[in-house]
DNA sequence: GTGACACCTGGAGTGCACTCCGGGTCAAGG
DNA sequence: CCTTGACCCGGAGTGCACTCCAGGTGTCAC
């Protein structure tokens, strides 16, 4: 118990790099990490913990200026557990619509992946009338850009 | 048929801005679009085409640069069909990883949001030391951040 | 023919998330 | 002691993918 690890195995163990870790905490994404007394950083179990969430919510695509605010809301004590409940709840449904639309995209791929597949190995220059099916399905994302629905 | 389209129309059709739409002709993920006499863009029902299936590759995360290389070869004719299919195979794979990792955090957030439910609305500072599930699953990952494993 | 609006160009600017740098300090084995 | 490698800091630099700008031309309904 009470493990402290250096910089070098939280950077190996969060999957952040050392300068990602600095920043991190510079930024506020981190509490004041625990120093040795000359300055060298321990990091905590605790601190591990955090870290992995962080990268979890990173990897699903919470940009930074959102995760300060949930490191804040968790620095200011469980006051704030609805508001952090309330903003995974959001992150998690924009991450649903993610999955979601990546899968769509994924079988527009793979169709048209098919059709290449079809055309390479046997079909040499068939001339044949056959169009691309680059237009496959989704009829468009009229979408005009004003949201920021992107990652 | 035959039918043509403005940029506003192009636009809105594929979900790219108009100055995206003008950056991906200048940087050659489009053929030069066809003109008016006076210069104003004419979009084909091609060039529509084509542009939902940059709009499909770039919401699966596909780097521009990739994008470039896989509109050359279009470009270039039938001959580079063994190479795109091989380049759309190697990114469909890295979409379905994506879509796996997504998948993995997406559980662990939900977890996570169980825990803060049980929380939020019926325990008022319980100080009972049942500890947050950061660390909930996955073993680390002791990447070091080599690979370009990202996105 | 005139006002409003769409479109043109090249180049500069933006936002995000790191990543690198230089110059210095610390820790530990030989 | 001395070297080697991990660590410290503030600040500057990078890469990506757009996005905006200024100044000018086209189009079209009224």
């Amino acid at each position: 118990m009470s493990d402290t690890y250096s910089p070098a195995e939280a950077a190996e163990r969060s999957g952040f790099s050392l300068d990602t870790l600095r920043y991190y905490e510079r930024i506020g994404l981190l509490p004041p990490i625990t120093r040795t007394s000359t300055g060298h950083r321990r990091f905590s179990e605790r601190d591990l913990e955090w870290l992995g969430m962080l990268r979890c919510l990173r990897d699903t695509g919470m940009p930074i200026a959102q995760l300060r605010r949930y490191a804040e809301q968790a620095r200011a004590g469980e006051g704030t557990i609805p508001d952090r409940l309330a903003l995974l709840v959001e992150h998690a449904a924009r991450v649903e619509g993610h999955i979601t639309r990546l899968r769509e995209q994924q079988e527009r791929l793979r169709r048209k992946i098919d059709w290449y597949s079809a055309m390479a190995p046997s079909a040499p220059t068939p001339s044949a009338g056959r169009e691309e099916p680059t237009a496959v399905g989704h009829g468009a994302r009229p979408v005009p850009a004003s949201s920021g629905a992107a990652a």
